[in-house]
DNA sequence: GAAATCCTTTAACAAATGATAAATAATGGT
DNA sequence: ACCATTATTTATCATTTGTTAAAGGATTTC
């Protein structure tokens, strides 16, 4: 659970009563490759933290799988549109290869809020965060050539290319696989 | 003001002491049309209510103008990626037409955050659901064409067809404005 | 370790969008 | 109201990406 409070440090330090408050609603699961950690259709009520290994958030769109996301060691993964607006999500979170996740009960986590006013402005921090990533990627999606965010992807996230099967990554840069095959071979 | 309030109280009621507080670090004012409410390069310290008008936020890429987004009556404008990290944003925000908007002091909010939770948790929810509608965009933007961005657009916004021209609706759309001529000709 | 399955690449053609230029329409300033 | 400027549309051609099919590699499973 070490990792995890580090990763929470970066946002805002807690108190020993709140960490161990956090601590209380925590468990760590190992999900083994290609499993799903949550299922679509239902509503998120579960934050995950990974220690370990990858996962993606996808969805599927006429029948085609789609990668909204990917997350990894030290990051945070959650349906925030359904997690905020308590909707059933029509994404699944699934593990890519092995992972160790700590889930985060989200329920406890909000009724926590009340409790300590340190952990809601911490949660508030790591979830503005992961908005202004998002606001970046649309940036990202909308105003590169398909070539040019494979490039960027490559750059910024090397991680995903060498962890992650390219029929995952050709969806999540938007485009079909064969395109992304195209672009490699040009080099 | 009432605006504002009524605004507000769709995300959480607000004791009328912390009414007052917001009142205090609040400050109507009138921007002409095309002015810049925000320029670029300036960190964002401000966060807007939209009373009346319609406004955009924009940026230069390789010298062409960019809308990331519009925001209208009982909406809020904000730089998101600069209010929250402190950087300056590459992005100003413009007002289409003449626009009457209020201005929120963004550090004294913060500051309203340690002396009033229901002010820090009343914001946390207001952000959260930009996060939402910012997730979805991205869907939007990367898995419809250009054609069915440009319906979708027409169908779930039509106040900016009608009330902004057009080429900056194409860029808001990922396109250049020939192809959007094209594709309003289509029908 | 062989068969079956899944992943990635390649090729050929189709469709969508971009770039440039020019024509037309709308708007704003005096 | 007129002129100058700005916005939008149309046309043509180039480029990018999609679609479909097939082949070659890699991986899993029994």
């Amino acid at each position: 659970m070490v990792q995890l409070f580090t990763f929470l440090a970066r946002y805002q330090t807690l108190s020993q009563e709140a960490k161990l408050a956090i601590l209380k609603i925590s468990t760590p699961t190992l999900i083994s490759k290609n499993a799903e950690i949550q299922a679509m259709g239902k509503t998120c009520k579960t934050i995950y933290f990974i220690k370990k290994g990858i996962t993606r958030i996808f969805y599927l769109k006429d029948g085609i799988d789609i990668t909204e996301s990917f997350a990894w060691e030290n990051q945070l993964v959650v349906r925030v549109e359904s997690l905020f607006t308590n909707k059933p999500s029509s994404k699944a979170i699934q593990a890519i290869e092995e992972t160790e996740i700590i889930a985060i009960d989200a329920s406890k986590l909000f009724a926590l809020f009340d409790e300590f006013h340190e952990i809601e402005r911490l949660f508030r921090k790591v979830f503005e965060a992961s908005h202004v990533e998002t606001i970046n990627r649309i940036e990202s999606i909308q105003f590169h050539s398909a070539e040019e965010r494979y490039h960027n992807l490559l750059h910024e996230s090397p991680e995903i290319i060498q962890r992650v099967p390219l029929k995952y990554v050709s969806s999540y840069l938007g485009i079909t696989q064969v395109s992304l095959s195209r672009i490699r071979a040009k080099g």
